[in-house]
DNA sequence: CCCACATGATACACAAAAGTATCACAAAAA
DNA sequence: TTTTTGTGATACTTTTGTGTATCATGTGGG
């Protein structure tokens, strides 16, 4: 077995490797309660794949997990190295978010009743990465000074979740959501 | 068995059944994946007693179910009924729905992945209770022609059960949720 | 004090899901 | 073509959850 017989085996796992987790995480984001049968349909393999790449269920959702945050973490570095100021890098943010509305949602819902451990660490990550957000925000009088740090998270947690699954389900174009975000989360729904 | 123990036992009984029914909701918005054992523990009975009053793990979710959407149902119909503007609307609505926020999750939650029947219906009148609500603020000029109504419906619903979520948490004060929502709501957060 | 009965605990039967082992096949490398 | 290796399918064991039956206990009413 030399180098090159390595690297093209490696290449064709890490295909299966990729499908299984990204279909993998989409079942679980639409339904927490699926089986790994209900996994392995949706990830086109076969049950006994699965079981070859993670040993156990409890494996399973912890790399979805770290895969999840990953994801997140990639698409939100760049913008954060850009050093724009608050309001760019809120308009910036919701922009790369609202398609990685799965990964976004799965993080989320997983560490309430996590079904592993080592996922609060990253799940803080997440939620630490738009509180350092709100507070720029705020520090820089985007947000309104009165509004109590929690909710200004929570909301763009929320809105940005909501306009993902509003894309999925076909109610609003996929290129109009994260104007609605940003429009909604600063001025609200009222006519101006 | 004379009329007044009949009357006497069903109190007792009575009690227990909305302890279940109550502690139930709670723990399975909180984890859709509560056994019953789970469920059990969270409400404080034996998993025996369980079996007593719901013949099976499907007849306690649509309970819960109906449960839920009769809490929700009794909330919003006398505000419907005083006929108020849609603002005004808005407003007494979001005032009910926010600490009601478990049976809201709950039945946002249960229709998905539905474990049972009739469900379906039930979810419609929820769905519809809010989508009315958007078409009334709309016409009433209340909220922007330009928005979507899909996803004036949906910032609201989501709005609500962040609230509650953040109430539960601890993050904010009670009394102040159901404004934060209607402000955030109608004008975003910014400054105006 | 005694009786009725709701409850909790336990033990059990059964179903579904998780996890393991094996084999035949297909695709890619040799 | 032959060999290697990843895969799917299948059959199997173990574990977990669901649902049923029974009994002892405690409480509350007569």
């Amino acid at each position: 077995m030399n180098k090159s017989t390595v690297s093209k085996e490696n290449i064709r796992q890490k295909r299966t490797r990729d499908k299984v987790i990204n279909l993998a995480m989409h079942a679980l984001a639409k339904n927490p309660k699926a089986s790994l049968n209900d996994i392995a349909e949706a990830a086109e393999v076969g049950r006994a794949t699965l079981f070859r790449y993670f040993k156990s269920r409890k494996q399973l959702i912890h790399e979805l997990v770290i895969e999840a945050d990953n994801k997140l973490e990639n698409a939100t570095r760049p913008i954060v190295e850009k050093k724009l100021n608050a309001r760019d890098t809120l308009e910036e943010f919701i922009k790369v978010l609202v398609p990685l509305g799965a990964s976004f949602h799965f993080l989320n819902s997983e560490q309430l009743h996590s079904e592993g451990s080592g996922i609060d660490d990253l799940y803080s990550n997440q939620l630490m990465r738009l509180k350092e957000l709100s507070i720029r925000l705020q520090a820089e009088k985007v947000v309104a000074a009165n509004i109590p740090l929690a909710w200004i998270a929570v909301v763009l947690d929320n809105l940005i979740y909501a306009a993902w699954v509003t894309v999925l389900e076909g109610d609003i174009a996929p290129n109009d959501a994260p104007g609605l975000v940003l429009y909604s989360f600063l001025n609200g729904l009222s006519p101006h």
